[in-house]
DNA sequence: GTGGTCTAGACCACG
DNA sequence: GTGGTCTAGACCACT
């Protein structure tokens, strides 16, 4: 369910989250539906609870999952993501960053959008 | 010329590299052109020399700039960054997750198409 | 497991690479072995963490070891040293200096070979 | 007659002792040959003469080459390079990298020779 | 003047 | 515990 790269520099906790985000956003993680708790999910990954703690407790942060006491962690009703102003300024700096590594690649325009929609459907489709 | 946000948990040599390229990609910097020097900048962004040099021996790296010994620091003649396969799969994992990102916020494939399209027109007129 | 030639013109963080890259080579450091931490090994050669750090991300960056975020670093899984053109003419400009230095003391050409097979093999063996 | 590589981390003035070296051996410079003084050279090669006055200090030094005071700077009558076994050793030293560097890269040892070989026909024939 | 290296020490995020 | 970043200051070689 959750696969993790050890060996890069993006911390577990956030590749559990994205990975979380991910399924739901495919589809394979419906709102109601019960996912790992936290012992469970590290025993299987072989890594601490508290990694995965921290984890669960940005994506509840971020309303994508509900912890019901003494039933266990669920994902949300409603989801949307909160697109406030400085969360969208932040992202829009990292793709410029990006997109300036491309050109410097050699992408023009045109390429970095094939690129983008290449990605995107590859997202949707797998 | 270089502006940094020290508040940002993106380490500053970071910030430095980028800004360089960026220069160098908008034509502010071109090849021969010489950058400031390690102790000047570091003065100048109140930071220590030690980390303009890291910046300066990273862009080196990466081919950017060439320094000359005892003279200073230049941009270099052909500028073309290196698109070796790694690297490659780094960038389309990092835009996987901003897309991914913007399609939960309610972006469409047509809303994130536009707005690559904005960013990237903003980085080239500005 | 390092040893260092202080009185060396040669960076103490370049000794460390060189001789980290030896152990591999000999097989003495194996794929997934641990090496020391970034501080032990400080503590060990009596130089601060920074310079053995310095040391560690070159190695990194020539896929020789990984980092694993808070465990600590590993001798990579596949090495195999990337040979591009570049690095490649640089040795070759370094050999052909060396190369010309045996010849004016009076090496002649069987006598240079003789010199690199007794180098070669005493790298093997011992 | 003296071309410099000022981007390489090679000093300019262990170029020039290198490739005065290079002429020797290859006779294009013979005993008793002038060699351009040091402000000529310095103004030929674009540089300051200190650099130029460094690299025939040392050349003295290795006896290749002698000042007469009054006349000008001469190639030394006998030419042999001082083979004590502190140099060979730091030689061997710097070769044995450079072969461990071929290795890491594929060479196996008969690749290593061929190289060798090749270098040191394409430092006699040109 | 230039960049490169190193020290001694600090703080941080991650697991 | 781990590695990564940064500071403040020093020394060095090169030009």
């Amino acid at each position: 369910m959750v696969s993790l790269d050890y060996k890069s520099n993006k911390p577990i906790y956030e590749q559990i989250i994205e990975q979380m985000k991910f399924h739901v956003m495919k589809g394979y993680l419906k709102p109601g539906d019960a996912i790992p708790s936290v012992r469970k999910l590290a025993l299987e990954l072989n890594i601490t609870p508290g990694t995965v703690s921290k984890a669960y407790q940005e994506l509840e942060r971020q309303q994508i999952i509900e912890t019901i006491r003494g039933k266990g962690t669920f994902i949300a009703g409603e989801i949307r993501l909160i697109a406030d102003e400085v969360k969208l300024q932040e992202m829009k700096k990292r793709l410029q960053t990006e997109i300036m590594e491309l050109k410097m690649m050699g992408y023009d325009k045109k390429g970095i959008i094939e690129l983008i929609k290449e990605i995107y459907e590859e997202m949707i489709v797998c």
